[in-house]
DNA sequence: TCAAAAGTGTGATCCGCGTCACACTTTTTC
DNA sequence: GAAAAAGTGTGACGCGGATCACACTTTTGA
């Protein structure tokens, strides 16, 4: 519970009897590499905060190719918010990709704590003006950028990420096939 | 103004007392076709909630080819938020495409407004958390749908813009070229 | 520890879509 | 209301990247 306090005080100080406060609306699990948080078609009961571990969220079409909507390693937030807020099943999965463990808060504990707490409301806020940049960033790198250009600021943004993740997996986050990632950067030196 | 106010509380109520705090933080502003809002470099020193009228706002790439983010309408929000939060120069084009009126919001506002009413900070939450989810949808769709897909999903989301908005900056929402987009609907009742 | 599973590189082929080009229509603008 | 600007359809062509196929390497887990 010390990170998530770690975790909250980056955006706002809070006193130990607000903590106290908050502590409560989230519990703790581990989370077995393989192991899936979400499937589509369950109901979404928890967004998670990632303590340790990684893990993907993914689109999963009817011909069975994934599509990667978002890695998430220590610090990040993740869910299918669609279908979190939304109160509807899910469409997107959620896979651990390395032993992890999480703090689980359910809708009603989001709201709760917005609602009772300003200090968290605010807190809630700063994620989702972060991430809402973030997603924006990202669809205009998918309108504009090539495959290679892409591959380049994934690795600039997530140098951590590029390591410890399967190239396959970065290929799926990027929109290219698995052959042609590969191709670009083998082709990168000589050219 | 009122239509501030009835915005406002389609997500939160507000007393008389409250919507006079919040009033005045918003300047109102007529805007003809074809005004920029903000061009790339510029400091971006407001978001602007559209009364009515409708805008773009592209990314131009260094050819001078333009990328979509986002179209906006009545009761849209819209801004260069990666340059308005992070206090940045622009990268990002706003045009008006249809005369509008809007009102004017700068970023210290926002934040008093947040900090000072904590019904506001709600209120921008409440927004952030539909725009985020919107995104993020945007982003499965680039990855996983095929450009035909794509284009009978922004219908079905935004009939009215379709119908109002040439299909050239369809095209290059979708992130296809005019030319394709034209060729997917001509093809569309033979096949 | 060793078999199975997962990840990776690379060749061959194919096709969807971008690009260029041009004619035609519609809308703007003064 | 005429000239200019903007939007649109469609043909020809070529390329980037998807797909399929296979060999090889690395990691995983009973």
């Amino acid at each position: 519970m010390d990170k998530l306090r770690k975790h909250i005080e980056d955006v706002v100080p809070i006193s130990d009897g607000e903590f106290d406060f908050v502590k409560p609306f989230f519990t703790y699990k581990r989370v077995k590499k393989h192991q899936y948080l979400t499937q589509e078609g369950d109901t979404v009961t928890f967004e998670y905060l990632i303590l340790s571990g990684v893990f993907r969220m993914f689109y999963l079409d009817s011909e069975g190719k994934e599509y990667i909507v978002q890695f998430a390693g220590e610090n990040w937030w993740m869910a299918d918010y669609q279908a979190y807020f939304k109160e509807k099943k899910a469409t997107l999965h959620i896979v651990c990709m390395e032993d992890a463990e999480v703090l689980c808060l359910n809708l009603h504990g989001r709201e709760t704590l917005s609602a009772e707490l300003h200090k968290m409301e605010h807190f809630f806020r700063a994620k989702l003006t972060n991430g809402y940049v973030a997603l924006q960033r990202r669809i205009i790198s998918l309108l504009a950028s090539t495959p290679q250009q892409r591959y380049e600021e994934f690795g600039q943004l997530y140098p951590h990420l590029m390591q410890k993740i399967p190239k396959k997996y970065i290929a799926e986050y990027l929109g290219v096939s698995r052959e042609t990632l590969s191709r670009l950067y083998s082709n990168r030196v000589t050219q």
